[in-house]
RNA sequence: GGCUCGGUGGCAGAGUGGUUAUGCAGCGGACUGCAACUCCGUGUACGCCGGUUCGAUUCCGACCCGAGCCUCCA
């Protein structure tokens, strides 16, 4: 099955096609690392996790990088304000993150390159737009001059003119033309920085994932992706900087998710209406998290609000009752993805709504089936599961609820249990209903059905 | 102002020139001692106005409303 991604650039919907045949390289924009993630933050993560887990299924090596930024202006105020030293603050942010995200199903990315590590190969790329004619320097800072390209704003579809017309900021006396932006800037002494040919400085934010792309995947690579709003300049700017010094193409499929929404506004930091993912984990299990981030196609807008988080959890419950019923069934069966209606779905430029429901078909038809038909519906239930990453890390947990923590045991829950049923028998209604009372009381809650009484922990 | 992108039933959210999206919530029913689970059934949804068409939510045009980018931002 062929999979099929909206480009960016192209504005159209296009067969994947990697550079080199049967490997596929994949770039994400990563955090700042200067405070905690945000559910916004999350959305990425969770889409391009997804898609890392598709492009599994299709090729042998999948190379997927995410970076770190970990030298930028926030950074230093972060440190600043709190009275710590840098190295303190993105080094927290950065565990915290991984921590983060690993509790939303997302695996890790295949490499991490922070920003500080590659410094070089940043100044490697400024010496060679200087000497291509694609730089200057000014005032201690070297810039891009956008008029030396004449393809600038073909990503963000937009002419040097529009950007003009629409320009709302002071434009700095160092600059050759507005939309010319800073490579390397000087840096303050107190302020990290390195020595390069223009002075001890720093780099600018759009050099960072041009240099790193450079340096770990090389010149050309299939998949780069990021929010919406990093289209412009951050992208824009990155192909401006690597196909000046390198030539050919940059990246043949830009990918973008749209942001989340909240009452109607965009989520963001500098609005301060967002929700940490962090927070949102001390009341949601994960899994509920990522579901809820993938109940939208990623390029829609998603309204974000307690009530979403709501259906998202119960939609879950229901999903993992109708697994708790065969979770004795052994697997030996293989699931052929090819032709499987959720498959097709995901193949179909990440379209995760419809895959959740041919989900919920697959669910439907396990409950009705027979036991003949149960292992294979299990194992198909469970491997779009995997795919989208929304069964749990520890499926006993989520299955029992949690056995193993304080409170009674299981051994006496079977024991209650027995004497319910035994009650019932005996038509002492009373007594059954204590029983299953006493247990509530416990988290632990009864299902009866033809079969037997089940229970699981709240 | 410039450039993009949207407006689908109580909520979330796909999709399509004529036929059920799906889920959550609600309602009715079956089953069950009750409940839960499961099953069955259940909603005159496609911003407004024109146009094209045998037929438009789906195509075209105008309008209204909303969002994003243009400045750090997923």
């Amino acid at each position: 099955m062929t999979l099929k991604i909206y480009n960016t650039l192209s504005a159209t919907r296009e067969e994947f096609q990697p550079v080199v045949p049967g490997e596929v390289s994949m770039y994400v924009c990563g955090p700042t690392v200067y405070n905690l993630a945000h559910i916004g933050n999350a959305r990425p993560v969770v889409v391009f996790d997804t898609l890392f887990r598709l492009l599994q299924t299709h090729y042998d090596k999948v190379t997927y990088a995410r970076n770190i930024t970990d030298v930028d202006d926030k950074i230093i105020a972060a440190a600043r304000e709190s009275g710590r030293t840098i190295e303190s603050v993105t080094e927290e942010y950065t565990r915290k993150y991984r921590e983060d995200m690993a509790q939303l199903n997302a695996l890790p990315p295949t490499i991490e390159p922070h920003a500080t590590h590659n410094i070089g190969a940043m100044i490697a790329l400024t010496e060679k737009l200087i000497e291509t004619g694609h730089a200057y320097e000014s005032q201690g800072h070297v810039l891009f001059a956008v008029e030396s390209m004449p393809e600038y704003g073909a990503l963000s579809k937009r002419s040097l003119d529009d950007m003009l017309a629409g320009a709302r900021v002071e434009v700095a006396d160092y600059k050759r033309h507005p939309g010319d932006f800073v490579l390397w800037k000087p840096a303050a002494d107190e302020d990290p920085g390195w020595d390069s040919p223009w002075g001890r400085g720093r780099p600018g934010w759009h050099l960072e994932c041009s240099a790193m792309i450079h340096e770990h995947l090389g010149d050309t690579i299939d998949i780069h992706g990021g929010g919406r709003d990093l289209i412009f300049p951050h992208h824009e700017n990155e192909i401006a900087q690597s196909r000046c010094a390198h030539g050919g193409e940059y990246v043949r499929y830009w990918m973008h998710n749209a942001y989340l929404d909240m009452d109607g506004e965009k989520m963001s930091k500098s609005l301060g209406n967002f929700k940490t993912v962090r927070d949102l984990l001390g009341r949601y299990r994960g899994e509920v998290l990522r579901f809820a981030l993938l109940s939208a196609h990623y390029r829609s807008p998603l309204n974000f609000s307690a009530e979403l988080l709501q259906q998202a959890e119960n939609t879950l419950a229901s999903l993992y009752g109708a697994l708790r019923e065969v979770q004795d069934i052994e697997l030996e069966v293989d699931v052929n993805l090819e032709g499987e209606p959720f498959y097709e779905a995901l193949n179909d430029d990440l379209n995760t709504p419809v895959a959740i429901a041919e989900i919920h078909a697959l669910v439907k038809e396990l409950n009705k089936a027979g036991a003949a038909d149960k292992p294979m519906l299990k194992a198909r239930i469970l491997a779009a599961g995997n795919l989208l990453g929304i069964l749990s890390q520890d499926p006993e947990a989520w299955l029992q609820g949690g056995a193993g923590d304080e409170g009674i045991g299981a051994a006496d829950i079977e024991a209650l249990i027995a004497e319910r049923q035994q009650a019932k028998l005996d038509k002492n209604y009373a007594r059954a209903d204590a029983i299953r009372e006493e247990l509530a009381v416990q988290g632990v809650v009864l299902e009866d059905s033809r079969e037997g009484t089940k229970w699981r922990r709240e």
